[in-house]
DNA sequence: CTAATGATGAACT
DNA sequence: GTTCATCATTAGG
């Protein structure tokens, strides 16, 4: 483990072009119940300026979290049944987030199945919600650093993947910006959404 | 398509 | 202090 990503590599981006440099990445948690691990193929960025950013209007203990330093996790309950994890990104105090929303599972894949109660390779993180539950992360991961001893990422094999931007999914507003990414071909994203045809 | 579910911020008294 | 609308989701039909 000794080339896990340090915290640099989350500071020397900002937030949108953290969230490409992070497909590929492997996310591994290391708990008490055994490994798990999945290369992250599908990010959404979440900008200061973002209507849809939990911090677009103003810091509040509950996206507090977002305005810690790059590289610190954010985790937050959703719809009184989910949560969702997300990296800081940007400067401190910027308020801006990289959203993990699919992994391909890596390792620990029979924890994994235990823990999301099916044994489908490719829905058991295919979805914040769900990779949230296969990863074994609570929400007292808020704030934890993503490269602390049993929870870190580990850099891409390949260093130029093909990566597809497209629009994000399941919000209201800013839902035009082109702030989702993913790996082009890869199974496991949450959704696959057919290219669109040129607009007129 | 819809229900389920809890935390939160905003807007009241 | 209380109430209400909102929310970056998922499972099930």
């Amino acid at each position: 483990m000794q080339d896990i990503l340090p915290k640099e590599f989350f500071e020397k981006y900002d937030t949108l072009s953290l969230a490409r440099h992070l497909l590929g990445c492997t996310l591994v948690h290391n708990s008490p119940e055994g490994l798990t691990a999945g290369i992250i193929v599908e990010t959404e960025a979440y900008l200061q300026n973002d209507p849809a950013c939990h911090a677009y209007r103003k810091k509040t203990p509950r996206n507090a979290a977002m305005f810690e330093k790059p590289g610190i996790s954010y985790v937050y309950f959703i719809y009184g049944v989910y949560h969702c994890f997300n990296i800081v990104s940007g400067q401190k105090d910027t308020g801006e987030a990289v959203l993990i929303r699919a992994l391909e599972p890596v390792d620990g894949i029979e924890l994994m199945q235990q823990r999301r109660g099916t044994t489908q390779l490719k829905n058991l993180c295919s979805g914040p919600g769900k990779l949230v539950t296969a990863m074994g992360i609570n929400r007292d991961f808020n704030f934890l650093p993503v490269y602390s001893h049993h929870f870190y990422c580990l850099p891409p094999k390949d260093e130029n993947p093909e990566i597809v931007t497209t629009t994000r999914i399941g919000i209201t507003r800013g839902a035009d910006l082109l702030y989702r990414f993913y790996l082009k071909g890869n199974q496991f994203v949450s959704k696959i959404v057919k290219e669109k045809p040129a607009a007129p």
